[in-house]
DNA sequence: CGCTAACCGAGACGGTACGTCTTGTCTTGAG
DNA sequence: CTCAAGACAAGACGTACCGTCTCGGTTAGCG
């Protein structure tokens, strides 16, 4: 029952400078814009060496990706469960609409850079496909009772979102009401 | 009464160049990948110098962008018409995605030099958005007659189409049959 | 009257790595040459951690500089003080170039290191340039009688044997015998 | 009897790019040092993209050492003519040595970089070694008779000479006038 | 015996330079 | 004025090595 978790030899990860190449890619990405991020501008700004970014993450794409990942986790998947273990399928919406403003125009990039990474994809995928997925599914699930209808249905909202998003097209709360209002 | 059509002073455009600058840019997208396409690639398969490229485009994506538009007008437009004449919208979604498998990995690369590019973003949507869209609208208007859902039901159809696309899912005949399905 | 040799509190430190260092560095620079080389391949080889080269020289240059002195000191000076004491200028000058054909190239790189650290040169100087020169400058003694006739010599022969070492030229008997010719 | 000078197509070399790039290099060596200068530094200093360096250079080293020799046959062989057609020892040693004092740092470094590479060893050679050794055999020819004697002297001289340089010694007058004077 | 001090291996860290790659512009002569 | 060819400036990319720092663990003398 004791614990067995022996530490490697060597110094170990600086956890520090993996939440500074985190933070630094994030806000550079949301403030300049991912083709306006360097892996030399993250390492610079996170006080860390380049050679420490590609330590731990295969190149920049990786990074940023990491990076939208985790503030996603933080902000919006977390304050996000209220809405679906209250079944609250509008309250979701909204806020799964609001939360893209910010992280969209990246993760149009992202999806450029999965198209010749298949890593890059299936992150991309589990990071910010399949959860909002999951969800609607959840929370679809009185609503519609055949279980391949309402597939389709998950597809049709996350393919709206998603379209919208990447058109650079309004993703606003009309939006969120449209998307709800056509089920009935 | 005789043509008013004057010449320019100077060499006109070559004619020959442009097309196979477009078909270079065409081929090499689809077989190596948007980003394994270089400027000077497709000037050296093209024979072709790199300033021809940049007196005619703005750029790589432009380049690209209208290779791609030129293929799908030939190829898809055309004869999707018919279709649409005759208003058999599982036809049409049939061909629509089949379209898709060739030049759907470079249409994400675009999405994302469309960020940093409003004129890449509207050339897209001109070419690669409203074309479907407009069709859709004229296909539904028969089966859906109010006209906010008739525009919804088309954002959900495309943003599937879309999502699958970007996503690299499967885009067959079953994905078609299934949309024309949710429908009913 | 005991012997006063304090030690110091700590940890002593292992002989058995220092030697392990010097080795390493010695043949990696014999085999490889010494730009290819590295702190961390001789850490490596000698299964030291790099911190432990770093407590006890200040770069990779002295270690490879003090590397080829040891085994100088072993190979070259010790059998070499048979022929000073019996007075044998061409048996000595066989044996001094005959020394240099495996550690020369190593030589000609710390050379170069030496410009940018003083410590580096006056370590090669009082490791490679000065010994022989005493050398020359006993086995003189009795043939050159001027003292500043004599110091010239010893520039001239050393420096050619040096020019020879560093342009790559043939160090064999034919050029030792030459050199003692010249001085008839 | 016209010239057949036909200029390949394309943009020709740029002239002014080449001096700019070996103007920098051979200031920034003498001013920083051979381990100071960056192939960074020297392309922002010249005005010219690191590329047009690698274009026509394989390195680093390549260039210093063209830039060194350039500058060594507009200041040092060309008035060095004079003495060598007046048969005057002497006045050769004093210039050739005075040369040696603002290149001689980077040519020790140079030297260790020739270790790695066959290419700069015979561009040293031939840029460095051999003009000194020619204008020696010259020199030396009604002095001494006999060719062997003569080849020994030769490389007695240079490499006494080279043996100051390297060693950091002084290269003055006094140091020729020994030299002449040891051959009486 | 424990305590303190300096050592040891391992390996991640910040930093710097390298040489390659791509973009978009500029400069030739030919048509 | 356009075209092919190709050199140009700019600058991001990913790699390699350097010398430092940080761990857990080891080996001595001293109390």
């Amino acid at each position: 029952m004791n614990e067995p978790i022996i530490r490697p030899p060597g110094r170990p990860r600086s956890e520090a400078s993996r939440d500074a190449i985190l933070d630094a890619a994030y806000w550079q990405t949301i403030e300049r814009g991912y083709h306006a991020v360097t892996t030399e501008s993250i390492a610079k700004a996170a006080g860390a060496g380049k050679q420490t970014l590609y330590r731990w993450w295969p190149g920049k794409a990786a990074i940023v990706l990491d990076a939208l990942a985790q503030k996603a986790r933080e902000r919006i998947d977390r304050p996000m469960e209220a809405a679906i273990r209250a079944g609250d399928l509008h309250a979701y919406l909204r806020g799964a609409i609001a939360a893209l403003t910010t992280i969209g125009p990246a993760l149009r990039c992202l999806m450029g850079e999965a198209q010749a990474d298949p890593d890059i994809l299936s992150s991309l995928r589990g990071h910010f496909v399949e959860p909002r997925c999951n969800a609607l599914r959840l929370l679809l699930e009185q609503r519609v009772t055949s279980p391949t209808h309402r597939e389709t249905l998950v597809e049709a909202i996350d393919g709206a979102i998603w379209r919208r998003l990447l058109l650079g097209d309004r993703l606003d709360n009309a939006f969120a009401a449209v998307l709800v209002e056509s089920l009935k």
